[in-house]
DNA sequence: TCCTGGATAGTCAGAGTTGACTAGGAGGTG
DNA sequence: CACCTCCTAGTCAACTCTGACTATCCAGGA
């Protein structure tokens, strides 16, 4: 059952999963991430990161483990996680891998309006997004390719480069009906000289 | 540019995208949201869609055109579009559909943290994973054949069919690959019994 | 006739999120 | 050696969103 999580913000997943290695201070953590690229994966600023931690504090799943200092610094607050932040992770992972959630992705809601533009617009702006979408596959193969690290490791820029492939295919497709359609989608525009 | 927008839950573009046709009130809408299945493709709660309404109109994208009551009901305020809100229609779905957004699906995020399950385990989860995959494809693919309409009114349908054909190739693929990269991943587990 | 449940129409407290702000230290440069 | 910029580490006000709550009307069953 999806029953809701104390803490439903999925960068707190990323932190349990790294303070499941080592005891950490956010900041540090937030250099670690950005250096992996989690950025990538999961939307993070600094400003949330400060948040989740106190989210996942008072839910019982890391605890302080210690403070410091270096010279004049801010002082730094080292969290540990608890059992229940393991038994947290290991459960929310079974819902995320299991589970495929019913999302909303910006480019679905423009879909279901689309008839609110002319049709000889959306097909400029259809090839304006397969220039976009190729740029970014250009972005994700540069990065599968320039790593030396084992393909697990990369296995969501893999996916992702699966759904980008998917989305140009669509996109060519819509292109090449978009001149059947005319006739009925016209009909909304009629007003507009 | 994608300069932030003064509304930018999406459930203001479908407001926008209905009132174009004609003033609703919040209600109103609601109901027609729903008939049209617009809930698959754009998120939205009873409560959010009086929040957008007064964002919309705080930001001068709609107004009030009347006000009604019958019997003793609650008072219905009626909505219509303003030029400003027009304009912002328009931009909106140009943006939109031009400009393919990076966005944060969660799935990613636990692939990126998949290593913190055992292989065996993954392996199960993804076979029920491809179950919700294939349930969810019969869902979209019966919307699809059920429906009398233009294809162009379910194109957004079309459009998650694609992307969940490409989901299911992926988790086969990596299902595969899983047996191979079982030596390097079991090293993470090692204290596990 | 009374009662229950669902549709109608909208409000609002509390939780969550974002982005701007603080403030000292280290490193480079003209 | 004064100045500027980036790095370190964290806080916080303002905004947004969710879900629970209010209140009336109407239809149908007991």
């Amino acid at each position: 059952m999806t029953s809701k999580r104390k803490v439903g913000n999925l960068l707190g997943l990323a932190v349990l999963g790294y303070l499941v290695r080592a005891p950490m201070h956010p900041y540090e953590l937030s250099r670690l991430m950005r250096a992996h690229g989690d950025d990538r994966s999961i939307k993070f600023t600094h400003g949330s990161l400060y948040m989740v931690f106190g989210q996942l504090a008072k839910a019982g799943f890391i605890v302080e483990h210690e403070t410091s200092r270096e010279g004049q610094r801010p002082e730094r607050t080292v969290y540990a996680l608890t059992d229940a932040g393991r038994a947290e992770l290991k459960d929310w992972m079974r819902e995320l891998v299991a589970e495929p959630a019913h999302e909303h992705p910006k480019f679905v809601a423009a879909l279901s309006m689309i008839a609110a533009l002319h049709p000889d617009e959306v097909a400029a702006l259809l090839r304006d997004r397969l220039d976009g979408l190729r740029r970014q596959l250009a972005e994700a193969e540069a990065i599968v390719a320039g790593a030396d690290a084992h393909p697990l490791f990369l296995v969501e820029e893999e996916y992702r480069i699966a759904l980008l492939n998917a989305e140009v295919a669509f996109v060519r497709h819509f292109l090449e009906r978009i001149d059947d359609w005319r006739p009925l989608w016209a009909g909304f525009h009629e007003e507009e000289r």
